[in-house]
DNA sequence: ATTGGGGCCTCCG
DNA sequence: TCGGAGGCCCCAA
């Protein structure tokens, strides 16, 4: 399993109404260093339905990128019940989801 | 609030 | 195969 397949497994641990970062999902699959490289991932995300690339915000609770445009990511978030403000996500502490670590074949 | 430097991975020549 | 560029980042100044 390619790293990028992995980190859509991982980004499929979230749940609806919780956010996660890139930063936990490098974490989750072993390098806390490769958020960069989660980030590239989930650019080329081939998936957009079974993988909610929106669900991922940087570490700092501020959105970060989306392929589709920002616009449509924070509709996306909205719509699972989560506030954007300022690109911020509100109460990020509350709703941040920790994902299980993943092991790679 | 900005900025520069660092690090991980994938794609393309 | 090898090398370089770039990406939805992160953190210390």
């Amino acid at each position: 399993m390619s790293y990028c397949e992995s980190v859509y497994a991982v980004v499929g641990q979230v749940p609806r109404g919780r956010v996660t970062t890139y930063r936990l999902i490098a974490s989750a699959l072993g390098n806390p260093r490769g958020c960069r490289a989660a980030g590239n991932a989930l650019n080329r995300n081939p998936d957009p339905v079974g993988v909610p690339c929106y669900r991922v915000v940087k570490s700092d609770g501020t959105l970060g990128g989306y392929n589709g445009g920002l616009p449509e990511k924070i509709r996306r978030l909205r719509a699972d019940g989560i506030e954007v403000r300022d690109n911020r996500v509100l109460s990020f502490d509350r709703i941040l989801f920790s994902p299980a670590p993943l092991k790679r074949s």
